[in-house]
DNA sequence: GGGCTGACTTGCGTTTGCTGAAGTCAGCAG
DNA sequence: CTGCTGACTTCAGCAAACGCAAGTCAGCCC
């Protein structure tokens, strides 16, 4: 299996998955909103307030996310109150749960307060901490520089 | 241990590491920028041609990079050249090897060409995928909703 | 039917990120 | 000393993202 790094130049970065990625989640907000959907936020108000953006990005920021289909905008109805709508994630939605806490791990790391981190995820079974590490399906835990990089399916000639 | 979601209104997310961590690493350009130190560029010209933006903007984002640590600027020299610079990834940038990663996969699962991923990672000792996942310090894989959400030392009461 | 509330929308001005084209600058090769 | 090349900088100009302030709209409550 050739080794993409010595031919960097010969493959288009056109269809790269990382930036397919960012051209959906890539702005402030939608992580930001996207960590307090996996909070388990999910009124119009609540985002609001707590991502710290004002109503007119923040309903324009939903609107694409339930274009992407990150977000779903499901009717719920509180008794002696009329029909409102909330912001259900998906199952793509949900899947960013490794790229935000990935984000938070390394948050914590290179820029925390001296105090320390103001929130901790931990394991409901065990009570310690979670962390995004790399695995490979082997079982094997990967520590830096023992990845290769090989050009998939979906690659590009480059002209 | 108190679960942050019962009384979210109570802490800021004024110091929200998620955040933190997208004032540093948030814009797209960055993160492309990331994705090729990874693989191993390093020189102007190559990020420019690889990344896929122009060269202001790229000077304009190596700058940001190295005043954030995440890169160094080396002075090096190829036998009958002049001195050159180039940019090698720090610590502070090579640990966001995982939230590249994570990213990748997420793009790899739902924004991916029919044809498949245009680019495998695959750990070196066994030739097997690698992917970002979620582990708990005493070992444990997680899936989804296992996760409990504290606050921390350095959460800060709203008002 | 007038008020209240949650969920927006409209309007306007600012900042940030980017593009393209052109210019600069350092130093080794000839 | 002139040309060349890699690594930038400068100069418009554009589009997206965001903030603030104000307006709208849909119903249930009285």
């Amino acid at each position: 299996m050739e080794d993409l790094r010595e031919d960097r130049d010969s493959w288009s970065n056109a269809n790269c998955s990382v930036a397919r990625a960012m051209d959906i989640v890539g702005s402030r907000s939608t992580v930001l909103i996207m960590r307090e959907a996996l909070l388990g936020t999910r009124r119009f108000d609540d985002f609001v307030r707590r991502v710290g953006v004002g109503e007119p990005a923040m309903a324009a920021r939903l609107k694409e996310m339930v274009a992407a289909n990150l977000l779903e905008r499901i009717p719920y109805r509180e008794p002696g109150q009329r029909t409102r709508h909330e912001y259900q994630l998906t199952r793509k939605g949900r899947e960013l749960l490794p790229v935000i806490t990935a984000l938070r791990n390394w948050g914590d790391t290179w820029a925390a307060d001296d105090a320390g981190p103001p929130v901790i995820a931990s394991h409901h079974d065990c009570g310690q901490p979670v962390h995004a590490v790399l695995r490979c399906a082997a079982g094997h835990e990967i520590t830096d520089g023992e990845i290769d990089i090989s050009a998939g399916p979906g690659r590009i000639r480059r002209d």
